[in-house]
DNA sequence: CAAATCCTGTACCGATTGGTACATTGTTGA
DNA sequence: TCAACAATGTACCAATCGGTACAGGATTTG
């Protein structure tokens, strides 16, 4: 029986693109099990509250890389303005100029939205937080920075599911530059 | 067996709710059944292909409807300021402020978004185009036209997930207020 | 070396899945 | 009146679902 060196963490970035790729019902345990080369036994070894435990550690893997390569320097950076930068690229990279689904935007628009209707408001919430911090730091009047981070966290998630359904991932990139564009100091 | 006078266009509003609820993979055909008030028989007996079959039907009356009410009069009214106007008036009640989800949005972000691809496509694509022309009469320079019309279009589906995710409607109209600002004549 | 622990595969569970078959009923047109 | 047809409910199918049980190897600890 040769085991697997694979600890619980090592799964999750195949489990994220498990449900990124089929959502959280149409990832099955069989889908689950295949893309990570484990056996039923192990998954509930390592998630004993099974698909949705294995949803939670995927978003909570998820909050905490995004806290520290974005949220992070968007609140706290010396230089808010390359902070500001740095997200669009991260976040370009990170989607695959929509290619990829942002798993929390996809969750929120499905049913299982109610049960993990928390740790999504959370990722959100954070992320319009820092960037409102950032974009009052680089000159952005207070009370209007909320809104225009709103609107840049939304317009991303838009760029998503419109870049996806046309199938131009340029539409993504010259989405994200115009808002790129937006969020320099008036 | 009291027969049902409900004819088969008649159930495309309850099927497009259930999938908008449950998606594509989770609107088991039991829950339909239960949705629609039909057996199987029915149900099969209306659309021979299964929840395919369904899936097609509401999609192809969600685009008559947005073509019939949005997209028509962003082409050819005789005042595309209104038009556009009344397209915010009309996705802001049809969307009920983020409430409830863009189906065509949420099947792009899933999986079933290879199987339904070309109505996606088609949907979001005459959005664009209709929007973009209605742009261009209202003053907006041709170049910058198609651009400013993806960047609402996306804006609005970017405002449901982030709306939904955060459970505030009013996130859903302030952005799309915000929206329109942007495609009123420069 | 022995015992405790960790990990894994397999078999199995009842429930539900999408889909088919078909007999039966109400309605309709000839 | 009566055949044709549209609509319906029920029973059934194999396949798969999420989840459990557990025996037994692998590994670590003593």
């Amino acid at each position: 029986m040769a085991r697997q060196v694979a600890q619980r963490d090592d799964l999750l970035p195949v489990l994220a693109e498990t449900f990124r790729e089929h959502g959280y019902e149409g990832a099955s345990l069989s889908l689950i099990a295949t893309a990570t080369g484990l056996g039923k036994g192990s998954l509930y070894h390592f998630f004993p509250g099974g698909k949705a435990e294995m949803v939670e550690a995927v978003l909570a893997e998820i909050e905490a890389w995004f806290e520290a390569r974005v949220f992070a320097p968007l609140r706290q950076d010396d230089d808010p303005a390359a902070a500001i930068a740095q997200m669009f690229g991260t976040v370009t990279d990170y989607f695959r100029s929509g290619r990829r689904v942002c798993l929390v935007g996809a969750l929120s628009l499905s049913d299982a939205r109610d049960r993990f209707g928390q740790a999504l408001r959370r990722y959100f919430a954070l992320w319009v937080e820092a960037l409102t911090e950032a974009l009052t730091r680089v000159g952005h009047p207070p009370e209007g920075a909320t809104a225009l981070s709103e609107d840049i966290v939304g317009g991303i998630q838009g760029a998503v599911v419109l870049a996806r359904a046309l199938d131009r991932p340029e539409t993504f990139e010259r989405i994200l530059v115009c808002l790129r564009e937006r969020a320099r100091a008036a």
